[in-house]
RNA sequence: GCCGAAGUGGCGGAAUCGGUAGACGCAGGGGACUCAAAAUCCCCCGCCCUUAAAAGCGUGAGGGUUCGAGUCCCUCCUUCGGCACCA
């Protein structure tokens, strides 16, 4: 490479333009199987294309790269790829503004933002990506879907949707706001339509044991992922309605049974449409509740009601009547849409029947308290309390306090009463037969029972539910399905795939263009021949999210996997926003099973680590307008007024000059106006720069602020970094560059360069002699190989950026205390300053690109050269820093040979006159001595 | 409502296994350099009392365990993420 820069000063553009060109130009990201070579598959969750990179997409795609060109330089055989999640509502929402038709505007988004993860210097290999809107990518998941639909994993039933009357179209849960149409303004009606499923629940089992064999992955995501799963055992138990028919329930607590006091239905089960016949009352309450949409949030936030539907279900032990009520909290589609419902022992069925009066009947008690009633049933004579009867108490004894026992016993119930639910486990009481039992022996006397009599059965139920994956929409995956009236759902044959979408299409109405066009839809029957129609629903987009992590293992391959997949899978780090925690690495999860049970790949999860990153937020600024609103203002319009301590005292816009509200910190947004673009940031600071300040912000899993003075710092330390690299560079008699020169082939650019070409280079190759050290030049080398140990532990075992960033910041502290311009000191200061560009090489691989040549070193990629390694006896401290504690509270330091003995410590510690002045006249009771920490001296 | 996280100086954060709370950076104060500004460099910087030294207080709130708690346990508060059709 020629000149192309002045290396004195940073030149962020030019220095990541040369570093770029080189990238590109030799291809070093293209990867290819190599089995000598142990790979690594480090992949970051694939944007959707929404118009222009934002931050929470540099953050993420920064981290991935970080961990990938630091796996590289290990010398792992590293695949990072790229690919567009390309389907979509914004895509739609986009072309009704914009009149643009989706694919169009798509694949001009990918376009720009493509460019933009280029500039950010990102080492993707560009030679696998692809966007799941090209029929090449869609036509294996139709493909599949058929295959699917062959096995019996996929079926077709009514499902609820969210319908706006006006628009007379579909609305996803995101487009309904406050129960009424974001468009429209109507209020949001439920509505069933035949839709298709997968059915996920038969994986349901595996997905929760496969948690337990996921060490990589963060706890609160399989926590999360557990509770979605939601496994429960329990018994599905068949109440006989009163004049004919019977429901269905399930419970996770048979030991309440007797507990019941009413059941209660969904407004959309087909008992509440019985009853409403004659009863215009319940028939409008179950019109309201068709009112909203059908968002989980939603319904369970709604103020719990509900309607006596005059039916009466006959207890299945005690044949007691007992009223069936439709409640708005019942889910239809959850167990068997009915429930039994249990006052006293919980807390949702507790606060329903205090709202409507119904009674609540006190079943199961604590320990203490069913030790109170032992107590009183000692003494059978002066005890008429059925509780204690029914626990079988037997032989009476004199009851020492009686009136303490019945105390527990009445303060128990009237909690129950008037404070709420007791919702443990305990002991049956008021329940016949089953008095006295635990949960367990309730649980299994009541299983047998109702399967004797053939009233029920044990039944693992899960809150999980099968994957509906119809889309009502125009911009996404054909579902590959032909309609024909003789032979009902058939899939398009396989020599018809892929079902094409249509994409030159007009796009300004609500309406779906594969439903308005009559055309598109008309087909003949695969199976009769004759006129039939295409299904015009496209395939949910988390489809296409949940296996195109495989696909980049197999570029171009006819079938949707080759034998490539085997060697780059499983993913070793998978890297994506904390948002995705259940619904798309479910998914992700599930899709790896099936495609595993189709044999296209050979492990039971996609990936073995999952780092997932925090949001980035930034201040808010705004103004109060007349009409009850705000307007908000970016940060980047607002100058910030401090007192002399540094405290925010006021903002201002620059504009005008008068003040400005100040709001939180909040998740970059339109609608907060409080995004920072990183094209700008990058334009003005320089890649490496943002990348830097991304990584050196926060820790990756917590929420980023950004902040554009500490951008600046930033900058500040790279330029600092440049000017001692060019400065140590530039001494022409330098030992350790002629050592450098004489091993490079061609001709650089920087001046350095030109120095080290005069040297002769002999004599020069030596490394440094440790013993040879003087003290300060063994604490700069100490706290070089410290800090090479403690970067590559953050980066690769901690993930924690934001410290291995402070502590090459320390490093470079004290390396310009480091004035030493000795031979030694010259060579050390040299080992140092090569040390750093590899190991900032990650964060910041531009500048290491050209700084590694300003240290005297040919053009060449930093990821083919070793991570530095750290030595352990350079690390080896002849004295270490204790603290000393008198009952806890530090009163002095002393420092020691990390070995010194232990009475030693002690005695130097009670010296100390900090250690006396606290001690005082009190006796030492205890001496504490942790070895190369603390002592601790207990006096009193 | 349910599930999952997080709360530490003026700010972002550090403290990795229960062992010196505040590394690193930002902001701020003081100084050097400069005709001046920018850039750069040096010093100070949790709160409180104080001339100073020293003491005291301090990790959202309240309890607990421990020689010792930001870290472990319990209760509560606040904020954030998810809730199946946003991606």
């Amino acid at each position: 490479m020629q000149e192309t820069y002045d290396s004195s000063a940073y030149n962020p553009s030019a220095v990541e333009a040369a570093a770029q060109k080189f990238w590109s130009d030799t291809r070093a990201f293209e990867v290819t199987e190599d089995a000598s070579r142990q790979k690594y598959y480090c992949l970051s969750m694939l944007p959707y294309p929404s118009g222009a990179l934002h931050m929470g997409h540099v953050r993420n795609y920064t981290i991935g790269d970080v961990i990938s060109r630091f796996a590289r330089m290990q010398g792992k055989n590293v695949l990072q790829p790229m690919g567009w999640d390309a389907f979509g509502l914004p895509a739609e929402n986009a072309a009704i503004k914009r009149n643009i038709p989706p694919a169009k505007w798509t694949r001009q988004n990918i376009a720009h933002m493509r460019a933009q993860l280029q500039a950010m210097g990102f080492a993707i290999d560009w030679s696998r990506e692809f966007a799941t809107c090209d029929p090449a990518y869609y036509v294996h998941e139709q493909r599949m879907f058929v295959r699917l639909f062959k096995q019996g994993m996929v079926y077709r039933k009514n499902s609820v949707v969210n319908w706006d009357p006006v628009d007379q179209t579909v609305l996803a849960n995101e487009q309904v706001v406050d129960g009424r149409g974001w468009r429209s303004g109507a209020v949001v009606e439920k509505r069933e339509i035949p839709q298709w499923f997968l059915k996920i629940t038969d994986y349901a089992q595996e997905l929760l044991d496969g948690l337990d064999r996921l060490p990589g992955w963060p706890d609160a995501v399989k926590t999360m992922q557990r509770n979605w799963l939601g496994r429960s055992e329990g018994l599905e138990i068949r109440f006989d309605v009163e004049g004919g028919g019977a429901l269905e329930v399930f419970t996770t607590r048979p030991d309440t049974l007797m507990g019941v006091t009413y059941l209660a239905v969904a407004a959309e089960h087909p008992l509440a449409a019985e009853a409403a016949k004659h009863n215009p009352a319940l028939q409008a309450f179950i019109d309201e509740c068709r009112q909203g949409g059908v968002s989980e949030a939603e319904l369970e936030t709604r103020e719990k009601r509900g309607v006596d539907t005059g039916l009466n279900a006959l207890h299945p032990v005690t044949g007691e009547r007992i009223p069936i009520w439709i409640a708005n909290f019942v889910l239809t589609g959850y167990g068997t849409g009915a429930l039994m419902a249990v006052p006293g022992h919980d807390a949702r069925d507790w606060e329903f029947a205090s709202k409507y009066d119904l009674p609540i009947r006190m079943v199961i008690v604590s320990d203490p308290v069913r030790d109170a009633i032992r107590e009183l049933g000692r003494d059978a004579d002066d005890n008429t309390s059925a509780m204690s009867a029914a626990l079988g108490q037997s032989k009476p004894i004199d009851v020492v306090e009686p009136v303490a026992a019945e105390d527990v016993l009445v303060e128990f119930e009237n909690h129950i009463l008037t404070e709420g639910p007791f919702t443990g486990h305990g002991t049956l009481v008021n329940s016949g037969d089953y008095d006295g039992l635990d949960f367990r022996h309730a649980f299994d006397a009541l299983a047998k029972r109702f399967e004797r009599e053939g009233r029920g059965r044990r039944q693992v139920n899960w809150r999980l539910r099968d994957w509906g994956i119809s889309r009502q929409r125009y911009w996404g995956c054909p579902i590959p399905i032909i309609y024909c009236a003789t032979c009902g759902a058939v899939p398009v044959p396989e020599d018809q795939l892929p079902v094409k979408l249509p994409e030159d299409v007009a796009f300004s109405g609500v309406q779906s263009p594969l439903k308005s066009d009559p055309e598109w839809r008309k087909c003949t029957c695969p199976q009769c021949g004759g006129a039939a129609e295409r299904e015009t629903d496209t395939f949910d987009t988390f489809m296409e999210s949940s296996w195109y992590y495989a696909r980049y293992t197999s570029p171009g391959a006819a079938t949707q996997l080759d034998r490539r997949a085997d060697y780059w899978l499983p993913v070793d780090q998978y890297i994506g926003g904390i948002e995705h925690a259940i619904l798309h690495l479910l998914y992700f999860r599930f899709y790896h099973k099936l495609l595993r049970d189709a044999g296209l790949v050979h492990s039971d999860e996609p990936a073995t680590k999952l780092l997932c990153q925090g949001m980035v937020v930034a201040e808010t600024y705004y103004r109060d307008t007349p009409d009850g609103g705000k307007t908000w203002i970016n940060p980047a319009d607002v100058d910030v007024q401090r007192d002399e301590k540094g405290r925010i005292t006021g903002a201002t816009l620059k504009a005008d000059g008068r003040p400005v509200s100040i709001g939180a910190s909040e998740k970059m947004s339109k609608s907060k106006n409080n995004g920072v673009d990183p094209q700008l940031m990058i334009d003005k600071y320089g890649a490496d720069t943002v990348r830097l300040f991304s990584m050196f912000a926060a820790p990756p899993d917590q929420s980023l602020e950004w902040n554009e003075a500490g951008v600046e710092g930033m900058a500040r330390f790279l330029r600092r970094f440049w000017r001692d690299i060019v400065a140590h560079a530039a001494q022409p008699d330098h030992p350790r560059m002629q050592a450098a020169a004489a091993g490079r082939t061609d001709p650089l650019s920087p001046r350095a360069g030109e120095a080290a070409r005069k040297a002769d280079g002999e004599n020069t190759r030596d490394e440094i002699d440790p013993a040879t050290l003087n003290p300060a030049q063994k604490t700069l080398r100490r706290q070089l190989h410290e800090t090479i140990a403690k970067v590559g532990d953050d980066i690769g075992r901690r993930r924690n950026f934001n410290t291995a960033i402070a502590s090459l910041m320390e490093l470079l502290n004290a390396l310009e205390k480091f004035t030493d311009m000795s031979d030694a000191g010259r060579a050390l200061r040299h080992e140092v300053l090569e040390a750093m560009v590899l190991l900032l090489n990650p964060f910041t691989p531009h500048a290491s690109h050209a700084l590694w040549q300003v240290l005297g070193h040919p053009e060449t990629l930093i990821e083919d050269l070793p991570w530095p390694t750290a030595d352990p006896a350079a690390q080896v401290r002849a004295s270490v820093t204790l603290a000393v504690q008198v009952n806890g509270k530090l009163r002095g330091t002393l420092d020691a040979a990390p070995d010194a003995p232990r009475e030693q410590l002690e005695a130097r510690a009670r010296a100390l006159p900090g250690v006396v002045a606290a001690v005082g006249d009190k006796a030492v009771r205890k001496v504490i001595v942790v070895p190369g920490k603390i002592v601790n001296i207990v006096a009193g």
